[in-house]
RNA sequence: GGCCCCAUCGUCUAGUGGCCCAGGACAUUAGCUUCUCAGGCUAAAGACCGGGGUUCGAGUCCCCGUGGGGCUACCA
């Protein structure tokens, strides 16, 4: 059974390049019809955090990256380290060693590894044949004095013990992979098949740092980015599936995966291509799960109470899915739609409302108010027998006037319908239709920026635009 | 310093000796679309690190140089 593992360690938050490991150890348990083991290397007590381990587990669930067995914890296979450590004590093959500095003198010895020269080969996976020579290597400690067994050591006694077969991880481990074979050896055991996949890079050269932005998983999620496409942008940064296309679902991925494909430079990240990406996968979502993605951040911004209209909301995202590139900038794209009518407006949002002459901005209100809301009556019975999620028709109590007209569509309103009225007030004055459009959008939003204006004023609806327009003219003295 | 790894447009990559005067994507620039921005569409610009070999033929194989990265902990 082929079985391969990711193993973190809860020292940090789930870095980028850790999930892009964790990924293609997926990928490659997927393709092969593997197992994917998670194991937490938590063996160093002191920078290890419980609940970091959490965080980490959250985030591998968030992208998707759900594994099979574990997860293990080697603070708990500490008895497991030590057995082994005495064995090749006992077999000569290691040896105590006092501790040298005064701090650890209360302290036990380590017991450390003896070294034999010799020349050690690896093929892996991705680089293809390395030699090694160990006679620069120096002993090795296995466990340390406070007890705790040092990584290279309890590595190769866990993925032993978990019957790993292939080892995918990070090409810092290159130079770690003679120490780890050199275990095997001692203690008589298989020798593992190995595959170590390039680091991700910042801009500048060097490791992808928070120097340089967010490195962490979970920034990325609180941002707004849809795990489907940091998934599919990791994957992507190092391996390329045939063929030209850029979009690969996670599922396409395991169709395709091969380790051999994978290259051997390491790659450096780029925000850039992950926002287009994002955007790519935002524009595809259907709005219904973009609105239920949406929610948690106008929330968050104080946009939205528990009693928000879902509806209403489908609208709203509806015109901002083609502009986002990560699902936080929707709270200051679309604020207008959830405040009340606004009293302060920019100093350029000013000059471009004061352009449009009195005359024809009572003109516009007077159109808009004059565009019909609602359904005919008839019209909005249909809609709610249709709407209303009662079982079995016959129970359906006739809704009240009132009911009716607050649940009736309101076909009336679109954005056909405000453009027609905008439109014939352009033509009667002979204005351009900027001229009309930038002052409008302006008074309505205090943006120079934002989606088509008529859709919009739809949205926001006949009596919140009508009202608008209203204060912003009285507040500006027009 | 020692050991190990890597090297195609600014970035991610395709390319496994002839299909490559090197293809795609992001970013950039220009045009079109339009009420703005974004988007979309079209186009342009942009790379085989250098030097030696091998071969009829090299981005592709070998060597050297240069550059980058990793390891060199009783960190993982």
């Amino acid at each position: 059974m082929l079985k391969v593992r990711f193993a973190p360690s809860p020292t940090g938050s789930l870095h980028l390049g850790s999930a892009r490991t964790a990924l293609f150890n997926f990928l490659f348990a997927g393709n092969k019809k593997g197992r994917f083991v998670l194991r937490i290397e938590d063996s160093d007590r002191e920078r290890s955090d419980k609940k970091l381990v959490e965080e980490i587990l959250e985030d591998l669930r968030w992208l998707g990256l759900q594994w099979d067995e574990g997860p293990y914890f080697q603070s708990e296979r500490i008895d497991l380290y030590k057995k082994y450590a005495e064995k090749l004590l006992n077999e000569g093959k290691a040896y105590l060693e006092k501790a040298q500095s005064a701090k650890r003198k209360a302290q036990s010895a380590a017991i450390v590894f003896k070294v034999h020269p010799q020349k050690i080969k690896i093929n892996d996976l991705i680089y293809g044949e390395i030699e090694f020579d160990t006679s620069v290597l120096k002993d090795q400690v296995l466990m340390k004095s406070d007890g705790s067994p040092t990584y290279n050591f309890a590595c190769v006694i866990d993925d032993h013990q978990l019957r790993i077969t292939h080892i995918i991880r990070g090409d810092d481990h290159i130079s770690n992979t003679p120490k780890q074979i050199m275990f095997y050896q001692a203690l008589g055991w298989q020798i593992p098949e190995f595959a170590h996949i390039p680091l991700i890079m910042e801009p500048g050269g060097g490791r992808l740092s928070k120097r340089y932005g967010a490195t962490a998983v979970g920034e990325y999620r609180q941002k707004g980015y849809l795990s489907e496409a940091l998934i599919n942008y990791l994957a992507l940064l190092g391996w390329a599936p045939a063929g030209t296309r850029e979009i690969v679902s996670l599922d396409e991925m395991i169709s395709k995966f091969s380790l051999s494909k994978i290259n051997k430079t390491k790659a450096i990240f780029n925000i850039d291509k992950l926002n287009w990406l994002n955007a790519q996968y935002i524009k595809q979502t259907e709005t219904k799960r973009m609105v239920e993605l949406c929610i948690p951040f106008l929330r968050k911004d104080g946009l939205i109470s528990n009693d928000y209209d879902f509806s209403h909301l489908e609208k709203i995202v509806d015109l901002f899915k083609g502009r986002l590139k990560y699902l936080s900038q929707i709270s200051a794209m679309a604020d207008y739609f959830f405040l009340p009518a606004r009293l302060k407006y920019s100093k350029e949002a000013k000059t471009v409302i004061k352009k449009l002459d009195k005359e024809i901005w009572q003109e516009l209100i007077k159109r808009l108010d004059n565009i019909d809301d609602f359904t005919p009556l008839e019209k909005a019975v249909d809609f709610n027998r249709r709407s209303l999620p009662i079982k079995g028709d016959g129970g359906l109590k006739p809704p009240s006037p009132q009911t009716l007209r607050e649940r009736s569509s309101p076909t009336g309103f679109t954005a056909d319908n405000v453009e027609k009225a905008c439109r014939e007030i352009i033509a009667e004055k002979g204005i351009k239709g900027a001229e009309l459009i930038h002052p409008l959008r302006a008074a309505l939003t205090n943006m120079p920026v934002g989606p088509g204006l008529f859709e919009l004023i739809s949205v926001l609806g006949k009596k919140k635009a009508i009202e608008r327009l209203k204060v912003c003219l009285a507040t500006l003295g027009i």
